[in-house]
DNA sequence: CTGAAAGCGCTTACAG
DNA sequence: CTGAAAGCGCTTACAG
């Protein structure tokens, strides 16, 4: 159907050689032939097959991202940025989406499997060491974002210091009995996050009281659903000693907090962690994951892995910024900028 | 590096077409040699290249999904109808995102150029006729969602129902003067959202008063901003004759339009369009585009052209849903579902 | 500056 | 049931 470098080569009269040349800026080809070549791949519609130069090269040109579908704003800002400083470099972002619910080992396996990527970013996916050990044995480029593996380089959150900061910020605030809110307990984030609470909660010499440390009954999605959240708020208020603060491990646990306390006409100020697209609308105040720059600073490891042969594993970790509006009291409408990223 | 099927027929003492046989669960291969084969394999880590086995093929059993990098929680919700559709059948999915500042037409033709799918989806891509036109020449199946040229596949919303369905609920509920918000004048679904806002209030025998049709002086994304729609309920505001309620031509500027009217203290009826993963939480009233059917039918359509040599090209329009809120008089929570979409 | 030829890693009639 | 061989559409030393 559509003609390949045969077709221009015999039309143009001169080797595939010097076609192949010519669309790859190659070295030297007299002006005059190199015009004439193009002049009959315009005619004849003629462009490079990517598959082909690929197989050729043996190089496709591409990062593949992988990134589960429900994850929303985070992974729009991720993308963001990393297609911005794609532009930089002479790569195609290509993206597979995997369903969250599934066997996310497997489908990450398939997708690295077919080898369309030089290499993959994976954003969100949480899986055990022994799992991304598995992927490991491609040997082929891994950066992770939002999670944590010795073998690849990765980008975080520090989970612990977000807590701390949050849980600090409503003590500041002068409240002495906080809740927290969690999610699925065994969870790397809702782990650091339980002891973020706990450092502040201690390093203020308050009690931390186990009671408040509460989840829902929901764990779908781990918990990080907006039920959860409702249901736990719920069981704080229920408690014969309601908290006067509440922080959050999620934005979206957040929002379901604040119906609950709405549904049962109890208001105290809530924090959560994320920095959702509709946190904003609905004035919560959150701990903000620099969403734009981890995805741009993957594409950077990404591409120096891929182009110096042998470049040391690093492992980022961001500090998330506290970001005040009218869920929390002292609302001044302020970001908290911490300090800078950093490397390890 | 990792090994090729050259490695394998030789360890396994076979050719490489059995080799090749094996791995296609081809017709006829003796029990023992495929069990020698699939050891051999799995001993060296072997699985065949996607890329070498799309050439040969000349079958790259992917379909590519086009997308501006924005488009939130719509093409979130669409790419998940998508997924679902897809697992149906033996195609993968694969998503370029394309930057809605830049010349859309020239990064669509460079994903296309290169070949990768063997159809294209494209998102909420708006291009005029003369464009789509010419990737119309690369004589590739593209199915079109929330757009519409006569030559490709496409799925979309009816806009104009949508706004006279929008504009008659407001009618119905008492008010005579109703203003409306609009984005980019000469775009489609702007001029189509217009025409229903017009017919709604013409059928109605109520006047339409061109000072009330209005749009922010913020142009950027076409005016879907909700700077855009803050301005423009501003100006409405400030009309010698404010409306009584309003048609938004699209969430995100309702959005800004609430905004304003709670910045300058004054509070009508708003009804948006699109139905966007905020809307629920602000309580917003909005023309709720069916978005997962959407996706789905997408793959269906695409496998379709794909499998069928010629299937006639179709067109087809969802209604959208009247979704009532608080943001409207009469908030009940309910869902009004319209009728069938229709195929053409 | 340009061509002939080998090679990228597979698939698939065609024989046997 | 299995192998030899051609072919998918390019790139890239190697000569000249």
């Amino acid at each position: 159907m559509s003609s390949t470098i045969y077709d221009i080569a015999r039309e143009a009269e001169v080797s595939i050689a010097t076609v192949s040349r010519v669309f790859n800026n190659s070295s030297s080809v007299t002006r005059k032939t190199r015009e004439k070549v193009l002049a009959v791949a315009e005619n004849l519609g003629y462009h490079p097959r990517a598959l082909a130069q690929s197989l050729a090269r043996k190089k496709t040109k591409i990062i593949t991202v992988i990134v589960p579908v429900i994850s929303n704003y985070f992974f729009m800002e991720v993308l963001a940025g990393m297609q911005d400083k794609i532009a930089d470099y002479d790569y195609d972002l290509q993206i597979f989406n995997v369903k969250i619910a599934d066997d996310l080992l497997n489908q990450a396996d398939h997708i690295m499997k077919r080898g369309w990527g030089e290499g993959y970013v994976v954003i969100s996916v949480h899986l055990a060491d022994s799992e991304w050990e598995l992927l490991d044995k491609y040997n082929v480029p891994v950066v992770l974002i939002d999670e944590y593996y010795p073998g690849f380089d990765t980008i975080s959150v520090d989970s612990i210091e977000g807590a701390y900061t949050a849980t600090s910020h409503l003590i500041e605030q002068g409240y002495t009995s906080i809740g927290m809110i969690c999610a699925k307990p065994d969870s790397k984030p809702i782990i650091d996050r339980r002891l973020g609470y706990r450092r502040a909660m201690e390093d203020a010499g308050l009690l931390v009281d186990p009671g408040l440390i509460v989840t829902g009954d929901d764990m779908e999605r781990d918990g990080f659903t907006e039920n959860n959240g409702y249901q736990a708020m719920t069981k704080l208020i229920q408690n014969k000693q309601p908290p006067q603060a509440c922080f959050c491990a999620s934005d979206i646990q957040a929002l379901g907090a604040i119906k609950a306390m709405r549904d049962n006409n109890v208001k105290i100020p809530v924090i959560g962690f994320d920095d959702l697209e509709f946190s904003e609308y609905v004035g919560l105040s959150t701990m903000r994951q620099p969403m734009y720059e981890m995805g741009a600073l993957a594409i950077e490891k990404m591409v120096k892995r891929l182009e110096e042969k042998q470049s040391d594993i690093t492992h980022t970790v961001f500090s998330p910024d506290l970001v005040l509006r009218t869920s929390s009291p002292d609302f001044a409408g302020i970001t908290k900028t911490k300090d800078k990223p950093v490397t390890s």
